[in-house]
DNA sequence: TGTACATCAGTGAACGCGCGTTCACTGATGTAC
DNA sequence: TGTACATCAGTGAACGCGCGTTCACTGATGTAC
């Protein structure tokens, strides 16, 4: 009972902040906590550290949350919340049409690393959730959620390929796309644009063959 | 001078071991590090836990190593080079020509993903090394050796692409083909093969799409 | 082959420190009448 | 509006523990003659 990726770490908050000055501190909390994980990296990061910096005593932290994993976990919801609301707003606008989607590809990726970049430590959020057992379910659920809703669009422009066939294709191309979201962010020698540009022609081919082969 | 990624921290090996006894040893302290670094996550693992996991003693890690980071980079280091082992090995038999290469993709897809699961703790070294700040320069600088060796043979296919462009259509590539290696390994509900297979097609579309544009 | 010495490999014991977390509490805010 | 009480927010002080790392050392292996 004690496997590794599965296991029985408590990561739901405990008390939410019902007062203003309570909402500020937990508000404040986490965007230590993010700011923290940039700068010193998810080996390092402390509960202590983070009480500290949001000048708070570490107790008043554990009236939020029940531990360090909890912190973590809230601030990988936040993002991914943020990630996804973009891509329900591409769904929304571009959802009904496969040209409309190719079309809108480019701005999708430009927005999503839009929000990412402005949320703070957004990369180093994405990275701590994959490096950590215990939160890799967070960004594999979200991804999946991502990955459905797009299919249920997906398979009424695509009846006859199996929806089965079409997740996979989707999921792959949702890793496709944070993959390129990350290199803008970590290749510093390079425009975020012109990755995401590239991105987009790699994503539009590959669906162009999907559709050649659909026919 | 405290910054966090281009920090000062010393990840060269200290000791070679020189004596059979001593190799044994080294070989060991790496293999349970990996191990532990799968099971315990990069947050949790510990010079203490990996020495006695390896029944030595902490002072003799630190013969070898200067400090916990060097230790992660050593594993980092071993895999990247397998992996980038893979990468040589499908230039030299395919980096002659075109056809060669997108005909070759889905088995370098597929052989850096066996030596990728066969390498101990594979998965979570990749994703350590994005995570930790001290160590993201290991992964870059291997992503980067790689493309370069790639774009050296790619600059006398395409001599109408400026090598720049050509580099960035590379280091992207590259890109996709870890992506989608991270999520074979991750997505236990779709086989392996299935993932490679969808990705050597994105890949493949991308580069055909490459090919026109540059007649 | 034997011995003396140099080098290599590993140990025992401990260090100071910051970690994650908890307890019993005080002070601030909201609510009912 | 004032007061009494309930709930919410935050603190002071500490806990036991394992962390990363080091010191002075013993024992094992290799080398020269």
């Amino acid at each position: 009972m004690t496997d590794p990726s599965g296991s029985d770490i408590d990561l739901e908050p405990k008390n939410k902040p019902r007062q203003k000055r309570a909402i500020e501190t937990y508000e404040r909390v986490l965007d230590v906590a993010a700011r923290l994980l940039e700068e010193e990296g998810v080996e390092r990061i402390s509960t202590n550290l983070i009480a500290e910096k949001a000048e708070i005593t570490p107790p008043t932290l554990y009236r939020y949350f029940p531990n360090k994993y909890a912190v973590l976990r809230a601030l990988g919801d936040r993002l991914m919340q943020e990630q996804n609301g973009v891509f329900a707003r591409f769904l929304t606008d571009a959802g009904d049409s496969i040209e409309a989607q190719i079309d809108g590809t480019f701005e999708n990726l430009m927005e999503t690393l839009r929000v990412t970049e402005q949320h703070p430590g957004g990369l180093s959020i994405m990275r701590a959730l994959r490096a950590v057992p215990t939160l890799q379910q967070v960004r594999l659920a979200s991804h999946h959620q991502v990955t459905d809703e797009w299919v249920e669009h997906l398979s009424t422009l695509f009846p006859n390929i199996p929806k089965a066939d079409l997740w996979i294709k989707a999921r792959l191309t949702v890793d496709i796309g944070y993959a390129a979201i990350e290199m803008a962010m970590e290749e510093q020698a390079i425009s975020s644009k012109t990755v995401l540009h590239e991105a987009t022609t790699a994503i539009t081919a590959y669906w162009q063959e999907i559709i050649s082969n659909s026919k």
